[in-house]
RNA sequence: GGGCCUGUAGUCUAGUGGUUAUGAUGUCGCCCUUACAAGGCGGAGGUCACCGGUUCAAAUCCGGUCAGGCCCA
């Protein structure tokens, strides 16, 4: 063993630099919705995983004759990149001047752009990089802001006071998309509220601060409560005013007392029960998190709210009793703080009318594996409010409005004018009354309205029709809610199109135990450092060691697998180009050369079948049979002898048959392993590259039949069986009997022969196969 | 609470009605056979999560239970 695989690897690296054959303009056009990875972190596997699959599927189909767009992209616009960026410097970016904090974001993320492009070009990847796209660019920003324009012209987006889901943290509206579950440990305070007459109701509520936002008390419509305290006024604890009883579905009878306090809000539940009830509006919690109530607990941040309300109506008689609990809080994804509900002016883009049209969209598409389109159903079914795109943040994509203070118009930009930041933008007067008194629009819009446009940014990159259909999109599993769907819902509504023919969903990379790998359970493995370790080929054959939609346990145990194949590849072909050339007539005398070829037809037609439907895992399955047990076990082991001991046209034919057939192995494994296959394709004396030569046919080899070649491989295989038995010492035995259904001719018999070096073997036509020793 | 997926040797997996359940990895034995000991050959290792049903026949189809994962409430 000779080779060092990463010195190997980085050779061809550099060579294809100056290739160009990232992308070709000839043939059919096979085109990838590629995913921007988000700036928000460090390179970790999944990045290695999912864009492992998808650079395979382009070099097959590059193979193929079709000329492959495979462009790239970065997601550096957003909150996600915010955060990422806050970390790094540790500092607070809404406390910096606008124009220094989107300096620190864009120092910062075209570092880790510039590090991650260095990794996917050691893996291999063949992406356009030279023309990725950044989504905080400024083409980019025109396009997103031009669509917005039409979304606006079209009544799809629009302005309004409305519930709003806030991040107190963030100090931003957010939107359903972003919006995660999580179990917290809280408490629930047991209150009384008391009418005129004496009598009274106690309610349990997790939020006492919100008391002052009180405006009604609900128990179940099943409840007798309800009936007896009805038109009762009860006074509200600590405040003035008074509340009434209400009976709504929604509260459930055994949790608390069964009765609990409508606040406005919260939380959903209490947004949806003032819905439906038309209650009053008391909005106590601003933006920030603070309370601003003109009560005892203005100015407190919720937590403190909490705590000191509490106190005070303990005080003052009102709680019965506190108790432990555990329960589901919304909380925002990028901070995990809880989220809380207000009513505010925000963007709107309008598709809870569109759910029909969204779901035969999703019928359109073909999803692979077809399952995963019940995930994007279930989704569309269960939306609830329109999507909220306007962000009070810095680091995003300005919504091109402004409002005149006289005439409240609504002022968009002109096309003309875009990219317009209307921030810092000249001022404009008000085409309707003249005014020159516009305030701005202040806000971002929420990256995904940036993303899901995605295949637009591509049309627009490599000139194509606005609109037309890519051929596949490859993303994980547990984005399909937010960007394979906002992304049909946009072709959707700005072209009447589905975005991509085939929609292909990844997995996630889990840790050896088959957890998920995150900094808090230190379980992170650094796709880097098994680069390093095992090479590049080696991560990309475990890439499709299983089907590609499930979950894959990262065990570096898994590794060698693909690093042996990458060796045997190695080692293999070095044989091959060693082995003696002849004067060859063309004609295909030796059975085993037949019969490789005939299994190599075979092999192909199923790697290629797999292929097609991104059967990854399947594709790598049939090589790796065809490579190792038959090409290597057993076709380089009968060819030895007749390649050192045969006459010339013999000494030419396997010659001929083995690079043939070898090149063949190589071409399959081209798209998985391109780096050995490289190196490999030149030991055969080939000129070019690997990676630019046509797919094989699965006839041009001619059309044999494998199976006539089957008796040779049972009796060989049963000879190995009865020779490691007699633990393989010569000494042991003098020859073996071979009986079976039908025996070899003596031409096989001698293969059968030279091939396991063993002069003393009978056969004998019988019924069941066996094999004897001769002592 | 709802939906989807998964459950097959120590581990990772193939297998959607039909001999003795696939391969890898690990383990054990033999072999340095002139490409590869990071190799070759062979062996051991499985009540196919559990219970019931359909069928001549079930890992596979149906129903239920349990466990895990993901998404959503």
């Amino acid at each position: 063993m000779e080779m060092d695989i990463k010195t190997m690897e980085e050779k061809w690296s550099g060579e294809w630099k100056n290739t160009g054959f990232s992308r070709d303009h000839h043939g059919e056009i096979f085109s990838i919705d590629t995913p921007p990875p988000t700036i928000s972190g460090d390179l970790h596997m999944g990045h290695a995983f999912s864009y492992t699959h998808q650079d395979i599927v382009a070099r097959y189909m590059r193979m193929r004759g079709r000329n492959v767009l495979y462009p790239f992209g970065f997601d550096n616009n957003g909150l996600a990149t915010e955060r990422f960026v806050e970390k790094a410097i540790k500092s607070s970016l809404l406390s910096m001047k606008l124009e220094d904090a989107l300096q620190k974001c864009s120092e910062k993320s075209t570092e880790t752009i510039e590090n991650m492009k260095v990794f996917f070009k050691r893996m291999g990847f063949t992406a356009d990089f030279d023309n990725a796209y950044i989504t905080y660019s400024k083409p980019v920003w025109k396009l997103a802001q031009t669509s917005f324009l039409e979304l606006y012209r079209k009544g799809i987006a629009y302005r309004q006071d409305g519930m709003t889901v806030f991040c107190p943290t963030c100090r931003t509206a957010i939107s359903q998309i972003e919006m995660v579950d999580r179990t917290l440990d809280s408490e629930f305070v047991y209150l009384r509220f008391t009418a005129e007459d004496g009598s009274y109701i106690d309610i349990a509520t997790s939020r006492p601060e919100m008391i002052g936002a009180c405006v009604a008390l609900a128990v179940n419509p099943q409840d007798p409560r309800l009936k007896e305290m009805e038109g009762k006024k009860f006074s509200i604890p600590l405040y003035q005013g008074t509340v009434q009883v209400i009976g709504d579905e929604k509260v459930k009878m055994d949790k608390g007392t069964g009765a609990e306090m409508v606040c406005t809000f919260g939380d959903q539940e209490d947004f949806e029960i003032w819905r439906t009830h038309g209650l009053d509006l008391k909005i106590i919690v601003d933006s920030r998190g603070f309370l601003r109530e003109n009560g005892p607990l203005e100015g407190l941040k919720v937590n403190e709210a909490r705590k000191k309300a509490k106190e005070l109506l303990k005080e003052a008689g009102f709680t019965l009793k506190t108790e432990k609990i555990t329960h589901s809080v919304n909380t925002h994804e990028r901070c995990d703080t809880p989220v809380e509900i207000g009513v505010s002016n925000q963007w709107y883009l309008r598709y809870l009318d569109l759910k029909e049209k969204l779901l035969e969209q999703g019928n359109k598409v073909k999803w692979f594996p077809p399952f995963m389109k019940v995930r994007y159903d279930n989704w569309v079914n269960g939306l609830k409010w329109d999507w909220c795109i306007s962000r009070q943040r810095m680091l995003g994509i300005p919504i091109p409005m402004w409002y005149c203070k006289s005439c409240e118009e609504n002022i968009p930009a002109d096309p003309s004018e875009l990219p317009v930041d209307p921030r810092t933008a000249a001022v404009k007067k008000c085409p309707k009354c003249g005014s020159n008194e516009l305030e701005p629009e202040k806000d971002v819009m929420d990256t995904w309205f940036t993303s899901s446009l995605s295949p637009t940014i591509l049309a627009g990159i490599y000139g194509l029709e606005p609109g037309s259909v890519m051929n596949a999109r490859f993303q994980a599993h547990e984005i399909i809610s937010t960007w394979a769907f906002t992304t049909i819902f946009r072709s959707y509504v700005h072209y009447g199109e589905i975005p991509w023919n085939h929609a292909v969903i990844s997995g996630n990379v889990f840790d050896s135990k088959g957890e998920k790998m995150s900094k808090s359970k230190g379980n992170i493995v650094v796709p880097t450092d098994i680069v390093e370790k095992y090479g590049a080929d080696s991560l990309r054959l475990w890439c499709i060691s299983s089907s590609i939609h499930d979950d894959l346990p990262l065990r570096e145990q898994e590794l060698t697998r693909g690093r042996r194949t990458v060796i045997k590849l190695y080692n293999s072909m070095k044989l091959v180009s060693s082995l003696e050339n002849g004067e060859w007539d063309g004609k295909i005398m030796m059975p085993f050369n037949r019969w490789i070829l005939g299994e190599f037809s075979r092999t192909l037609a199923k790697v290629q079948d797999s292929y097609d439907r991104y059967d990854l895992a399947k594709a790598r399955n049939e090589i790796d049979g065809l490579f190792w047990r038959l090409f290597c076990d057993n076709y380089l082991e009968m060819i030895k002898h007749y390649s050192l001991n045969g006459d010339s046209r013999t000494k030419g034919e396997i010659r001929e048959v083995a690079t043939r057939v070898g090149l063949g192995i190589l071409k399959m494994y081209a798209p998985v392993a391109p780096f050995i296959t490289e190196e490999a394709f030149h030991m055969l004396g080939m000129d070019g590259s690997v990676h630019q030569e046509k797919w094989p046919e699965t006839k041009e080899f001619g059309d044999h039949d494998p199976e006539k070649f089957t008796s040779v491989l049972q009796a060989i295989e049963g000879i190995r069986a009865e020779r490691s038995k007699l633990k393989s010492a010569r000494e042991n035995y003098t020859g073996f009997a071979v009986t079976m259904n039908r025996i070899p001719d003596p031409k096989e018999q001698e293969i059968i022969s030279n091939t396991l070096r063993e002069t003393g073997l009978k056969f004998v036509e019988g019924g069941n196969f066996s094999v004897q020793a001769f002592i």
